[in-house]
DNA sequence: TAAATTCATCTTGCATACAAGAATGGGCCT
DNA sequence: AGGCCCATTCTTGTATGCAAGATGAATTTA
């Protein structure tokens, strides 16, 4: 029998580690924990129900993808992107999601392309309702819709990545007035472009789309000057 | 003191993850660990002469790389590349070595792209002494130098990650007649587009030379059926 | 008074121990 | 004789304990 009884999440995962890794990530991306915030291992191991070992191990993990830091003999930290950082991450981005775009663009199946226009019809009606949280939710759908229709699991795998890290801060952003609507609007380019199978089209549009929100963050960062910033 | 006095690098490192992990990539890079070979966690432990607890946490981080596969309670294996993967691999990796040079042509220093010049020379030195081993690093040099040129930490960190996964069939295929002096030859042009700042050029260049390996990784497997191949 | 040094405490890094699931081989049944 | 089932063994997953380095505060000294 396991010799801890405390169950981490409800449906059964093939190893705790994984549930933590899971969890941690989400509550990261969620904002629950953000960026700069130091990971004790053993507040974080109580808290979940387990000992410091598989903990540890999704640390590990979890540093591996860039999410958080492990500075030796020193702890763990929730990555924290300096203004400098957040553009060089959000131009690699931009130019990732531009070749998932512009594959998708050639490859992706009818099924899918009807799934992204689904969801983009979905957005539409949150935009409508002024739900954040439910915009924020379909536009990583709209994106993973790209990253998968791309075929290729690489792409795919290196853009969901970067799409994570950057997601502690884009949570924010959509909050910005109108930033839902002009968002949506992006996406439709984007969406257009791939229905016509227009993949120097649909490079540029999710390009744009991207880096609009580099442009966005500077002038956020500014009305917020010491909570995000990695200075 | 520490408990077990075994050392598993000459320099100290901070921590023996750290150390086990540049090891094991190093031996499955070199081929010493061939893909699909399975990673017995108590005989590595025992080989670098530390305990399971501090292996495992490098295989956790290895494997978030993609070099090592680790499937829950069934143990890690060497990843092995079927050549579907492969080619879908190859693929990517020639558009994000194609990012990292259109950027490199563009910003480069001028300490940067004469020490580009520099490793071509001596690239070229190994060429005329048939020295595959000495080329296979200069080779990863090369690509590391444009990486580093295109000054974006991201581009950087991805496409040495790329370059690693590819690295244990890389190196077999440097070994095929004539193959050095045509990849010397393709590095020139890609190293000619940098210098003249013709970032369009420096990524067509670069891509076409990953995308040969592709076609040449291809012919190559043919010739040897079962070694290598992911079936 | 300010800076530096030392000491106590806390956190991380690693080793060891134990339990559960997976793999393997032998015995039994058909 | 061949296939299936069960038990043994081996490997992984997790918990616990201990030691070294880092952190921070109090004390001493210039």
């Amino acid at each position: 029998m396991r010799q801890n009884t405390s169950v981490v999440s409800s449906s059964p995962t093939p190893t705790l580690k994984l549930a933590v890794v899971r969890r941690l990530e989400e509550e990261i991306v969620s904002g629950v924990l953000k960026p700069g915030t130091r990971l004790d291992e053993a507040q974080l191991a109580e808290r979940y129900g387990l000992s410091r070992t598989p903990l540890r191990e999704a640390l590990a993990q979890i540093a591996a993808s860039g999410l958080i830091e492990i500075r030796p003999r020193s702890g763990a930290f929730v990555t924290q992107l300096s203004p400098r950082a957040m553009l060089e991450c959000l131009s690699f981005t931009a130019e990732v999601e531009g070749i998932a775009a512009a594959w998708a663009a050639k490859r992706m199946t009818l099924a899918e392309r009807s799934e992204l226009k689904a969801l983009q019809e979905q957005a539409g009606a949150s935009v409508k309702k002024r739900d954040a949280d439910a915009y924020f939710e379909l536009n990583r759908q709209f994106h993973e819709a790209i990253y998968a229709g791309a075929h290729n699991s690489y792409v795919q795998e290196s853009a969901r990545k970067l799409f994570l890290r950057g997601a502690p801060y884009r949570r924010l952003q959509l909050r910005q007035r109108g930033r839902l609507a002009t968002s949506h609007a992006e996406h439709g380019a984007i969406a257009q472009a791939i229905f016509a199978e227009d993949s120097i089209g649909a490079a540029d549009a999710i390009r744009s789309h991207i880096m609009i929100q580099g442009d966005r963050f500077l002038e956020f960062l500014a009305a917020l000057p010491e909570a995000y910033d990695g200075s």
